[in-house]
DNA sequence: TCGTGACTTGAACACTCGTCCAAGTCAAGG
DNA sequence: CCTTGACTTGGACGAGTGTTCAAGTCACGA
């Protein structure tokens, strides 16, 4: 096995146990199945790694860090391309979504990782602090469209972002147990008109 | 041990789980943990249940229907309390939330089995009809609600039903990562208004 | 060139896992 | 009363778990 350092070996086996437990859901977490999804012999993960706990801790971090890179990637596109604020927050809805059909499992991690990481005192922090990264985030997104369409919110920022937060989990959920699309888009329209509401 | 009806017997397994499981998540799931806090032999899991997967079934089973009861009477009593639609969607919503503040870790749990039945082959159905159900829930208590109010929905009861449904969903999840239920008060507010202008 | 230290390796530890099974117990029907 | 069959019991099996560790390998600076 080539020599490598051992940051780049972490990075491997993050990448490897977001691949495996993608595919396969977070019971397949075990050092053995990491060591055999990233093809390195069992002893060099816990070489880089202390506990399972901290490679588990830093493939949340990492996967919520991926999750955000790839929003906002899918995200800085259509943010100008509407000049009413209905059809950049339907574009930017959609652009979501894409990323939501192109990874179900993947989708389907996050939100088992979130429930894993809330069980345990080490870990809830972590699920904690993306939550907060998350509102801020799509905070900063709202703001953005707001003056780019030259509108403003009539209520608090704060709730207006915590309200699509809570759309757009939901309705993720929802997807993943259904797989209607048509549904989902409806609901975002139904959305995007109240949002529409909500600004002046 | 007291000799008993291997049915009584599947119900008291099934809500030892449902109770460890509650308390320590889908990860404390074994056979032998279970046997332990139901205070009963290893061997009678198996002579009640043919194999682990089949008590995790009944056990996702029998919580989607105690969650289904328990908002059924959380909510049968504030349905007629409104005259108005807003008020009555806004009691209905306090009823379910109240609900969920008493019991977070049903509730994570519900949100993990979910994910947990979601990746297996065999237990996706089950995930997959207790979201209808709820959605036909949902739907039924809307067009309660709505004649009851005196209105009528300008979009189909279908989607209406959808955004409800997306919205508990998204604000419980969010919820359990924050416990800040005054802004899922405020969430709930903007989207009783979003549905107040859904009626005429 | 040599040695030092970062990196690699697979065996071994004590433990838990799901499942099986032979033996035991006891209430009910003949 | 005895037999039948439903129910109970705990040990056993092989497989898998996280973690440790002694030994091995090799690039690189002195």
């Amino acid at each position: 096995m080539a020599r490598v350092p051992v940051a780049q070996r972490r990075w491997q086996l993050i990448e490897a146990t977001i691949a495996l437990l993608s595919r396969e859901g977070v019971g397949a977490a075990s050092i053995r199945r990491i060591s055999e999804e990233a093809d390195v012999p069992l002893g060099l993960v816990h070489y880089c790694f202390a506990s399972k706990q901290e490679l588990i801790a830093e493939t949340i971090r990492q996967l919520n860090t991926e999750n955000t890179t790839a929003a906002r990637a899918a995200l800085s596109v259509p943010a100008d391309a509407g000049t009413d604020l209905r059809s950049a927050l339907t574009a930017a809805f959609r652009a979501y979504w894409s990323l939501v059909e192109r990874s179900p499992r993947r989708q389907l991690l996050t939100y088992e990782l979130n429930a894993y990481a809330l069980r345990d005192k080490e870990l809830a922090p972590i699920a904690e602090q993306a939550h907060r990264e998350l509102l801020t985030n799509v905070r900063v997104l709202l703001d953005e469209i707001a003056t780019a369409t030259g509108r403003q919110w009539t209520v608090p920022l704060d709730d207006v972002a915590r309200l699509v937060v809570t759309v757009t989990g939901g309705a993720t959920l929802n997807w993943l147990n259904d797989r209607d699309s048509t549904a989902a888009l409806t609901t975002a329209n139904l959305v995007v008109g109240a949002l529409d509401a909500l600004a002046t």
